[in-house]
DNA sequence: ATAGGGTTAG
């Protein structure tokens, strides 16, 4: 032990000044360490090095909270957020502006958004500049109070803060509500104004606000004015697309992209995945996940449940199911994938089953959980058990059905020709139908040839989609069906009077990584000449096959081909046909509900070739393989 | 040295 005797009055000022200057260095390679960590993303590492710092003896200063601030809000840890906060107090270092915005900050990314609104309300007028306001509307909007952003906004122009491009980056997201769009569009005349528009990272909000809206061409437009686009302006438009359904929008623009200088990266991935699993193009969702071997980024689980996504949809439940079964943390977006996968194609069993798999590690089911579990049961006919887990879905975890649970509910009563109970459910709803929910009713309709239900449930569901063809053609098929030329005559009158076409139907086929695409009557295909060769070819094949029997089961070519010709159906199947090898799965896809007459085509086919046929359309997947029963179907096409 | 922000799956 030292004696203090020794050493002189001098000597311990000396030391004292020393020590100090050590601490304060040692706070400066804390500092360092802890910037250099949160750089990297590192933010578990960073808040253990400021403890670690606490641990030895070493005290924060001003310099030390940002870092330690934006950790706990990365993670949303509350508690060491607060933690910081009392140490932020015992240090005295809360005046400091720099840390009084990384308090709000974090306490908006860790949802405690009212400590942050005391904090900023608590701070002098004088000391609430831009950065605080920003930090403030960006936490409103993460915590889904748009409203309170945008009187923030307003308070803050009020006060005479000038906002700059971070307040719009803030702002702008809490304007992607129908309801809040008209702000947003004058926010975008602002930005015009202030020259703000200028900024990359505006324009790629703005982009994404549009298209999250649905007014997709107003953020095409946006997007084609950026002189220099980003990775983040691609992958706006991109998931853009994919998120409003326009698949083949998406690969068109993932292609323009390949060609320009931007690299893709995850998330443009992501997005081109689900559009390949839309449109059932599975080679090129193979190619993507080659491509993305060989990029120097590692998997996500983002990417890995696109993958399983599109795998499943496109009908290769084997290649989902290794990926999923690889996967060292699956989450609900991993099991949804499988469960609606495995619905799709008719395995409701194993569906469920999946389903209560996951239920035991423990997952609690979410709202899109339920519905592709509905689904599943609709397609595999399992009605009660599906009541069942509607039942179960709000008594059991409290999931309030939205209507996307009604629809398939009603769907799948309507299947089984409940109709009156399909009925009196709608009716009893809590939440207002929407187009979907009165459209399974007019689909079970069909199915069960309910003509008054019918006109019930079509005088529903154009008031809410006045402009969806597909109900018009559903009614006049329903009519055609009851031999009701009247109702026809009336259907074509009314879509005449609103000027509605039906848009052609069209079906396609992927082959070596190219879409193949066939309207009705198509002659455009390089292989036209070949594809209606062979289409002779199976007709006489069928007439052969079928003169034999009583009746005759196939009259084919002389009857129901659309105005325009050949089925587009049809067209995809020959040309499948003549480009693959025996044994090679086809898989068409229809955008429409494959017609009824195709129906039978393609089981003779499958017949007379001997091989499976799978289409896909807007409600199932259609399985066609000889020995297969009747077919309870649905046709959009009109009976001509 | 220090604070605020834009793109991703079922």
């Amino acid at each position: 032990m030292i004696k203090r005797s020794v050493i002189s009055p001098t000597k311990i000022l000396e030391f004292e000044s020393s020590a100090q200057l050590t601490c304060r260095n040692y706070s400066n390679s804390w500092n360092t360490q802890l910037r250099e960590l949160a750089k990297l993303g590192l933010f578990k590492e960073g808040l253990e090095l400021y403890r670690q710092m606490l641990r030895f003896g070493d005290s924060p200063n001003p310099f030390t909270f940002p870092f330690a601030l934006k950790s706990c809000a990365s993670l949303s840890i509350p508690i060491s957020g607060s933690q910081l906060h009392c140490h932020v107090i015992k240090t005295g270092c809360e005046p400091e502006p720099f840390v009084q915005t990384s308090l709000i900050s974090m306490y908006s990314k860790c949802s405690l958004i009212d400590n942050a609104r005391q904090l900023f309300d608590e701070s002098p007028q004088s000391r609430k500049l831009a950065v605080c306001y920003n930090a403030l509307l960006a936490g409103y909007t993460h915590n889904s109070q748009p409203s309170k952003a945008m009187s923030l906004f307003n308070q803050m122009c009020f006060s005479g803060v000038p906002f700059n491009s971070i307040t719009m980056l803030g702002l702008i997201p809490a304007c992607t509500l129908p309801a809040h769009i008209r702000f947003g569009m004058s926010l975008h005349g602002c930005n015009v104004k202030c020259g703000l528009d200028s900024d990359l990272s505006v324009v790629n909000c703005l982009l994404t606000m549009y298209v999250r809206c649905g007014l997709i061409d107003f953020g095409r437009k946006l997007f084609d004015e950026i002189p220099k686009k980003g990775l983040i302006s691609w992958n706006a438009m991109i998931s853009g697309y994919a998120q409003n359904g326009l698949a083949s929008q998406v690969l068109d623009l993932y292609g323009k992209m390949e060609s320009s200088e931007v690299e893709p990266d995850p998330v443009t991935f992501v997005g081109v995945l689900s559009s390949c699993a839309h449109l059932g193009a599975q080679r090129i969702g193979h190619d993507i996940e080659k491509r993305m071997a060989c990029s120097s980024f590692g998997v996500n689980s983002f990417l890995t449940n696109a993958l399983i996504n599109m795998y499943a949809r496109c009908g290769n439940l084997g290649r989902a199911w290794k990926l999923f079964d690889e996967m060292p943390e699956k989450n609900i977006v991993s099991w949804t994938a499988m469960i609606a996968g495995y619905g799709m194609h008719g395995h409701g069993e194993i569906a469920l089953q999946l389903f209560s798999e996951m239920k035991l590690t423990g997952i609690q089911p979410d709202g899109a959980a339920f519905v592709s579990v509905l689904s599943a049961c609709s397609h595999a006919g399992l009605t009660d058990k599906g009541l069942e887990y509607f039942s179960e879905m709000e008594r059991k975890y409290g999931i309030r059905p939205g209507p996307e649970h009604y629809a398939c509910l009603v769907d799948l009563l309507g299947r089984a020709g409940r109709l009156k109970e399909a009925k009196e459910l709608i009716d009893s709803m809590s939440v207002k139908p929407d187009g979907a929910v009165w459209g399974a009713l007019l689909g079970a309709c069909k199915i069960h040839g309910d003509v008054k239900l019918a006109e019930l449930a079509f005088e529903r569901v154009i008031e809410l989609e006045p402009t969806n063809v597909g109900y018009y053609v559903l009614l006049s098929n329903i009519y055609s069906d009851a031999d009701n030329m009247e109702g026809v005559a009336k259907i074509r009158v009314m879509m005449r009077g609103r000027k509605l076409r039906k848009e052609p139907g069209c079906s396609y086929v992927e082959l070596k990584g190219k879409v193949h695409l066939f309207v009705a009557g198509d002659r455009n295909h390089p292989q036209t000449d070949k594809i209606y060769e062979m289409l002779n070819r199976l007709e006489d094949l069928m007439e052969e096959m079928c003169a034999s029997t009583k009746p005759k089961t196939y009259d084919g070519r002389r009857k129901k081909e659309t105005v325009a010709g050949v089925h587009s159906e049809k067209l995809a199947i020959a040309f499948g046909l003549l480009n693959t090898i025996a044994g090679t799965e086809i898989l068409v896809i229809k955008n429409l509900r494959v017609c009824g007459d195709c129906h039978l085509f393609m089981k003779l086919v499958s017949k007379v070739v001997n091989r499976e046929i799978v289409v896909r359309d807007a409600s199932r997947f259609h399985h066609f393989k000889d020995g297969d029963g009747v077919y309870a179907y649905t046709g959009l096409a009109f009976a001509e």
